[in-house]
DNA sequence: AACTCGGGGCA
DNA sequence: TGCCCAGAGTT
């Protein structure tokens, strides 16, 4: 397992390698990005944004998206993957805002998580992004980067791999580093074919290790 | 823990 | 055209 001083080498060097690492959903309020990330799930930022940047011209509070027709909502949002429960979870969840929230995005993980749409890494976007909230949203990216790594086990769960990292990591640091995880796993520590060999972080790495033996030169 | 849901992007 | 990518909810 890592120790703090090799995890905090890790992420100063996934800094290096994306200074601009943010998050790339497009929000000026908590209840944009709310449904932002709601409409992320399962699906890349670039196709969220394609369809947010007009829809967020046409629904702009909770309240406009429970008084159209549940159709007309699908098919706004038809190009992103899971559209039609999507649709669904986000009349549910507009609603619950109104009745339950006055119309706001409720701060706390437990009522994030009870909204339809919303788990735990949803949730934890929300909470780190629009309210600047220390939160670790742990994604299929960030796990495989913590597996990969070896800040944490295999056979951990997303549970535990959050509670590895909040544990080994600074809680000012928490929001930085995970965005800094996303794009490392995104675009240098892929699921398919990572390049091992010119990794920054090879020297620590336990796969990249596995991976490159026998495979350099010398 | 395994399965389902359903698009876009890329080879 | 077929394979890979990205979470939540249910059993």
């Amino acid at each position: 397992m890592l120790t703090k001083k090799e995890i905090r080498f890790c992420l100063d060097e996934m800094g290096k390698m994306f200074p601009n690492a943010h998050c790339e959903l497009i929000h000026r309020n908590p209840f944009e990005l709310l449904i932002a990330v709601v409409l992320s799930a399962q699906t890349t930022d670039a196709s969220v944004n394609k369809v947010t940047k007009t829809l967020f011209q046409k629904y702009k509070s909770p309240q406009d998206y429970i008084v159209v027709p549940l159709e007309e909502l699908q098919q706004d949002i038809r190009s992103i993957g899971l559209y039609r429960t999507k649709a669904k979870n986000i009349q549910k969840l507009c609603k619950i805002l109104l009745e339950q929230y006055n119309g706001q995005v409720p701060k706390s993980l437990e009522q994030l998580m009870e909204l339809p749409g919303v788990g735990r890494k949803t949730a934890n976007v929300v909470r780190s992004v629009a309210f600047g909230i220390p939160a670790f949203a742990v994604d299929t990216h960030v796990e495989r980067v913590s597996k990969r790594l070896g800040i944490c086990r295999w056979k951990d769960s997303v549970l535990e791999v959050e509670m590895t990292l909040m544990k080994k990591v600074p809680k000012e640091e928490w929001s930085i580093a995970h965005h800094r995880m996303i794009f490392f796993g995104r675009y240098h520590c892929k699921a398919q074919n990572p390049d091992c060999l010119n990794c920054p972080l090879l020297s620590i790495c336990r796969e990249g290790k596995k991976r490159t033996k026998g495979l350099k030169e010398n």
